[in-house]
DNA sequence: GTGCATCTGTTGTAAATGCAATAATTTGCG
DNA sequence: CGCAAATTATTGCATTTACAACAGATGCAC
């Protein structure tokens, strides 16, 4: 079992939630956002201003998942639209804090309806408890990439112990 | 409670599930597949390949949530690197069999156990009955999704009925 | 304070992406 | 058969994206 030329693809994690990942966002952008002239990245963006409140930059960047200098065009062009504003932050000259407008708000209200359906629609057969059990997995599924990275980087960033985080068995 | 002008993110299906999507793939893509030279796209149209077994590239697309166009440049790059193949299918002139070369499955054999490592760390805290629900609620929310977008398709093929598609639920 | 490392945001640039249009077949139906 | 509709792959093109380099600020150690 478990043939090594093999991934078992309908049953790699990976691969169901790029998969999943996909569809609704092709679905819910093509459909829902078109008619207000949103991409599913300006939406994300839009989401976690609604959901989180005013943020730098660099947090909506890891907030969205968007890379900061593409989430800097993003929000060149959103504050284009009007939807969100972009002010320089008072405790620092360099951060920048990114708001919905009045405008944006009035959008994300219209649009939340919507994004709920799609939501309803993709866990339409899905029992409350297997649901719950769906979304904290998920939740523990990033924390743990996460924690992953971190400790990528940090011991990256060690001066070097004795043996260099050697055993670690990447690419060399 | 609900409120109408934010969406708890953080209990968000499609949040949740880019969130995890996105990680995952700048892990994998950045640490095991640079040393490769693959891109985490390439490597989903391997993995597929490896899986399946050989395809046209219009399954490809669809099993690797690529779109067709891209996909077609995507497979010319990948005869480039010599591991997959671009055959004229037998059937049909038309069509073209994508197919693993022996370089490309000798890849695959050494990149599937780092594929395997970084599933089993982004799990690691899952009981296997948990994991068990996680996959399977993936695969069942990727379904409805699917059939939702068919029954788009054919209610707007439709040349009306009486009720404009009506009562359809899913596909059938 | 001075200087160096770090953080935040922006921009240059090449590559990747998706939509629309096209070409080349194939299929279905009267 | 004959012809319209559908399927498959490719290409044109504008947009989006990410990586790297950079500029401006801030913070920290001394």
């Amino acid at each position: 079992m478990s043939d090594p030329a093999k991934l078992d693809l309908d049953n790699y994690l990976p691969y169901l939630v790029n998969r999943v990942g996909t569809i609704i966002a092709e679905q819910f952008g093509g459909e829902a956002l078109a008619a207000y002239h949103l991409s599913i990245a300006m939406w994300r963006v839009m989401a976690v201003l609604a959901s989180n409140g005013g943020q730098r930059q660099i947090d909506l960047a890891g907030l969205t998942s968007i890379d900061a200098s593409t989430l800097s065009r993003l929000v060149t062009r959103l504050v284009g639209l009007g939807v969100v504003s972009r002010t320089r932050s008072e405790s620092s000259t360099r951060e920048v804090v990114v708001k919905l407008t009045a405008k944006g708000k009035a959008q994300v209200v219209r649009i939340i309806p919507m994004a709920r359906e799609y939501e309803a629609a993709a866990i339409a057969d899905l029992r409350s408890e297997e649901l719950a059990v769906l979304k904290r997995c998920l939740r523990r599924v990033y924390v743990n990439m996460k924690n992953r990275s971190a400790a990528m980087a940090a011991s990256r960033a060690l001066p070097r112990r004795n043996g260099v985080g050697r055993r670690s068995a990447a690419a060399e």
